[in-house]
RNA sequence: GAGCCGUUAGCUCAGUAGGUAGAGCACCUGCCUUUUAAGCAGGGGGUCGGUGGUUCGAUCCCACCACGGCUCACCA
């Protein structure tokens, strides 16, 4: 479910989030009563109704401008308020400006105020699916809003099909029922709101329909929606103008829906292992917990800069050293590197710890976790993704990194292997974009990725990670040179990552010294050192599992998608940089003056 | 950051071996009282992403720029 805009907060409380949005819609009965108790009369101000008689109207309300004046324009874009007006000089947008003055003039609002509904449209259809006319005569009046999609005109009569969170409905007007009014109905765009009251009837074609008896005028739209046929199907503009996506491609809002339900699932689930939900600090001056160069922010009052955290990590360690035995964190990350179809500047994150457990034990929670998920959403162990059929049912195939490796080279590979020796050997030509002066940990990684991943369809737990890339991991007890981790693994995509959390304050010390090393060698991701994160471990940290979920990519699996710019409603794109709806013009530029626009539009030189 | 591909009407797309462009839907006018991609008849709408260059002439060829997609790199 999408939640109402402004009910929440990024920020507020898990159980606030849950106590708003979900008994939407309030009755009418209900809202008629909020506030000002004058308003029990749901008659808004721009109620249309069949007795209602107007004066003789031309049919645009006001002469039309002359347009060809306006269209004049210097031949370059700018954002001269000459130019601006290109954006209203289109013929289909004019008219719908002409169609506004219009209802103006008759003294009706183009924006006009509430509208008391009492059923969704959608889910009438749904309810009504086998009811006879008796039984729809029986329903009485109904009272739908919502945003007219397509307008079907035959004479004295129209068809309109509308559109409201739940669905479409059809409604039918008739000249001979609404009078004078029906000329404003005609008058209608695909796209302005309405709100309607009439009866139910089924056509000769057996569609579920509403007989218009009284409506009400509640949104002019200046713009023209994509088409009916096609929908929306340029990429770029269903992200950078994603309500048009959402408007015409029902597809795209049931990707979200599915997002909202999986959340929600993990929440339900997590909830009921008796873990905390929490919220650790987005801005942090080290940012710590994973390996990935961050954004830089600075706070003025207290001179400082501060870091869009790459990971909670560290902060929710913090909290089980308090006694927080069980907490989790569904939040966004920042991560200052390049965008992909699997990457994201910022994304989400689930990220839990839970203190007397191991990385073992994550794996069963792990499974129990996404079982449930598939359980809960789509219902079913099996899903496809695009084009692959991924089978969930545990147990899932567990496999050693170096085994792994050594499976795809056909070579024994064990920790003490030089992996360099493997990328000059048995997988030359296989490892592309290797730095020969880098750790052996980052030779292992780009092995890994290089040979492994790309045959990871079913889920697969990869464990026993090269310690070197796990500097917050426990060592495994009988290899000093493994880590106590996993990554999980989903048709190719890495879901989730975990490990025994290191716990040994001396240890954490020295790896974190470990890191600076490297990063003074030149590895900007490495981790910094943390020493509050250190003297924490030193009151004691229980031992600990922790793991985290990529929720975008996990959504992208569930959802079938294969870009995460598709399950992320507003995804990181260059701004755009035409006079429409782009970048905002500059400030401190002179009235009129256009000329320096064009260079001042360029992007500042790279640093 | 690199390579390849793309950008034509509000939307979805054609097209032009260089002579300033078409379709469907949408829009406008007329007809039409159960249609549903309603129908019938007629009509309007584009500086072909931007700037330069070549040319008598550029939407088409060339260069640069902008934005997007895919692949690679980095990362989850």
């Amino acid at each position: 479910m999408i939640r109402r805009s402004g009910s929440c907060a990024p920020g507020c409380t898990r159980s606030t989030r849950r106590s708003s949005g979900r008994s939407w819609p309030s009755s009418p009965g209900r809202r008629r009563r909020s506030r000002s108790g004058a308003r029990s009369a749901p008659t808004p101000s721009t109620r249309i109704s069949s007795s209602r008689t107007t004066g003789p109207v031309s049919r645009w309300g006001t002469s039309r401008p002359s347009w060809k004046a306006r269209s004049i324009r210097s031949s370059r874009p700018t954002f001269c308020p000459e130019s601006r007006r290109r954006m209203d000089d289109n013929d289909l947008i004019r008219r719908r400006h002409a169609k506004l003055a219009n209802l103006r003039a008759r003294g009706l609002d183009p924006f006009g105020s509430r509208y008391p509904v009492t059923h969704w449209a959608g889910r009438l259809a749904g309810q009504l699916a086998g009811a006879t006319e008796e039984e729809l005569r029986g329903v009485g009046p109904v009272s739908v809003a919502g945003r007219v999609l397509t307008l079907r005109h035959h004479g004295k009569t129209c068809f309109a099909t509308l559109k409201d969170y739940t669905g479409t409905i059809q409604l039918y007007a008739r000249a001979d029922q609404l009078g004078d009014e029906y000329g404003l109905f005609t008058e209608l765009d695909a796209g302005d709101f309405l709100g309607v009251t009439g009866e139910l009837f089924r056509t000769r074609t057996g569609e579920l329909t509403i007989g218009v008896k009284s409506w009400s005028f509640l949104t002019k739209a200046l713009r023209p929606l994509p088409e009916k046929w096609h929908g929306l199907k340029d990429v770029e503009t269903r992200y950078r103008q994603r309500y048009l996506d959402l408007v015409v491609n029902p597809a795209a809002r049931q990707v979200f829906q599915v997002r909202s339900s999986l959340v929600g699932a993990m929440r339900e689930f997590l909830d009921a292992r008796g873990f905390l939900e929490v919220e650790t600090p987005m801005m942090q001056p080290i940012p710590g917990g994973a390996a990935a160069r961050p954004f830089v922010t600075h706070h003025n009052a207290l001179d400082l800069d501060l870091y869009l955290r790459v990971a909670p990590e560290l902060y929710l360690k913090r909290l089980v050293v308090g006694g927080l035995d069980r907490v989790y964190e569904i939040n966004r990350n920042f991560r200052n590197e390049g965008i992909s179809t699997q990457h994201n500047p910022e994304f989400t994150m689930l990220e839990f710890y839970q203190a007397y457990a191991d990385y073992g034990d994550l794996m069963e929670l792990t499974e129990a976790l996404v079982c449930h998920l598939a359980q809960t959403i789509p219902g079913s162990l099996t899903l496809t993704y695009q084009g692959e059929s991924i089978d969930l049912t545990p147990p899932w195939r567990r496999v050693k990194f170096h085994e792994a490796i050594s499976r795809e080279l056909g070579v024994p590979v064990a920790p003490e292997t030089d992996p360099w020796e493997l990328i000059l050997g048995p997988a030359r030509g296989r490892v592309t974009q290797v730095d020969p002066a880098g750790t052996k940990a980052k030779h292992w990684k780009a092995l890994f990725e290089a040979l492994v991943e790309p045959t990871l369809v079913q889920p697969t737990f990869v464990v026993e990670f090269p310690i070197g890339l796990s500097p917050l991991s426990k060592r495994n007890k009988d290899n000093a040179g493994l880590a106590d981790r996993f990554e999980l693994f989903v048709a190719r995509l890495e879901i989730a990552n975990a490990y025994t959390e290191l716990n040994d304050p001396e240890e954490q010390l020295a790896r974190f010294k470990q890191q600076a090393i490297e990063r003074e060698r030149g590895d900007d991701e490495a981790e910094r050192l943390d020493r509050d994160f250190v003297r924490a471990l030193e009151f004691g940290m229980p031992p600990t599992a922790g793991e985290g979920i990529g929720v975008d990519r996990l959504v992208m699996l569930f959802a079938d998608q294969p870009s995460v710019r598709d399950v992320i409603l507003f995804p990181h794109l260059r701004p755009e940089s035409t006079s429409e709806g782009g970048v905002a013009p500059l400030p401190n530029l002179p009235p009129g003056d256009c000329a320096g626009e064009a260079g001042a539009r360029k992007r500042p030189e790279k640093t």
